[in-house]
DNA sequence: GATCATAGTCGTCTGCCTGACGATAAACAC
DNA sequence: GTGTTTATCGTCAGGCAGACGACTATGATC
């Protein structure tokens, strides 16, 4: 580690994170209320430095665990327990993107199944899971109609690479399962897509287009009929990652 | 500017390109010989710091500038003059992965037509393109029979990157225009995605793909001859940049 | 307990797209 | 002219997706 720090300009470099999940048929994000200044009191994606030892995928999983509980798991194994899938999203170095000095921040994007409330550093009224949707309608009116501030920095931006990232990536991967819990039905999957892309689906095709896709989904042998109606088979997560061929998203 | 630089670990950023273009039917890459240690003498991607006031983009412009004397254009601009597609790869911070001292790497994906001989800051010698296959087969032989070492740093493995995400983009988007000069014929982008996907194509129905995707090609009006054969029409790359539906990689 | 609402599952039909491949056209080399 | 090369048009069969009908199995309501 001896040279010249004189010879490269140093930075700071931190990770984001776009936390994803589905609650109550809405694609939800993790925000963190930011407790010191630049942009003290507003949200803002959960992060922090890198360590000087550490990978950017490690503090990226630390983050994460430090902010949710969640553990990461091995990508090489299907997505099964509660773990989450992790993967990196982009990097954002704009010289001013942080006021008080030279930031590289690389972001990383999380998809979860439905968690317990949050917990930021044990203080839970600090961290939430908000609708992407209202997240980005920046300035504008919660669902409680409460006067909602824009995320610091560039979260935004942020925040709108991530869930389109993951729009994308359902598309033509099996991570949807990422987002149900370790056994879920054909319909809860179903739902997971249609709050993620924003659009209905037909049942019948769904069904049809997901049970036909080998590898996809493995049938665990149980029903449930927790989302009432007829039941449902359960299923788990199967050992294909891609789809070929892929789920169509709907025109507009 | 002024905070307490012992608060966070400082970094090096650098940006490293995958600068990949099509010649003589092979998907090629800009490879740089290094002047100095470590990894004296071995072949690595072009690449440099960013500077200080230096958005992570124009880093990677300029250093494209530098190597090829390419310009870079307007993403919202179709690809059309001799400019480069350019768009950042990933990031790779391995905290071993220069010897010296802690370097994160936002590497860059730049797709380029055919070009004279490369300079490196006027020294031919130490640029060339090289085949990505060869540059990826560690520790063989090349093409000549001379023995090739493995790229610098972890240089195989963003290169390695970078020509999964050019395989993989051409399929839906209209990218693979970027590697053909401002006119081409049907034969010559075919040829391209032979080249960069490893695979024969059916002229016929790639023929009937490109000229049915509504908005993919403008005819000119011009022909040309320069392939042999029959007189081709000569096309420019039209508004659209997502194919839909794609192009298919045949499987295997 | 009959009825209703809800959700799941199986089928059918039609249109579009792709892959395989025949056929023709227009240049150049000899 | 003959052969070679490349471009371009056409045909046909199979696969898949969208639209949608029909039936099943639960819980809720009267």
């Amino acid at each position: 580690m001896s040279y010249d720090p004189s010879a490269f300009p140093p930075f700071a470099v931190t990770v984001d994170l776009v936390v994803l999940t589905v609650r109550r048929h809405a694609l939800c994000a993790l925000a963190v209320r930011r407790g010191e200044p630049p942009f003290q009191g507003r949200w803002a994606l959960p992060g922090g430095f890198v360590r000087a030892d550490e990978d950017l995928a490690q503090a990226a999983a630390r983050e994460l665990a430090e902010e949710t509980g969640l553990r990461v798991h091995d990508p090489a194994v299907p997505v099964q327990d509660n773990g989450a899938h992790l993967e990196q999203l982009a990097t954002y170095g704009d010289p001013k993107r942080d006021p008080r000095m030279r930031v590289v921040s690389v972001a990383h994007l999380a998809l979860a199944p439905d968690l317990p409330a949050p917990r930021a550093g044990g203080d839970a009224s600090n961290a939430r899971w908000a609708s992407v949707e209202e997240l980005l309608q920046q300035g504008g009116y919660g669902r409680d109609g409460e006067a909602v501030a824009p995320l610091a920095f560039d979260h935004a931006q942020i925040l709108s690479d991530g869930v389109e990232r993951a729009r994308s990536k359902i598309e033509y991967s099996s991570l949807a399962t990422a987002f149900c819990p370790p056994e879920f039905t054909v319909g809860e999957l179903r739902r997971v897509y249609e709050a993620v892309w924003g659009v209905a689906l037909d049942p019948r095709n769904f069904h049809r287009k997901v049970t036909g896709t080998p590898g996809f989904l493995v049938p665990t042998g149980g029903t449930t009929t927790r989302q009432g109606g007829r039941p449902a088979q359960l299923f788990r997560a199967g050992g294909a990652t891609l789809l070929n061929p892929p789920m169509l998203r709907p025109e507009v």
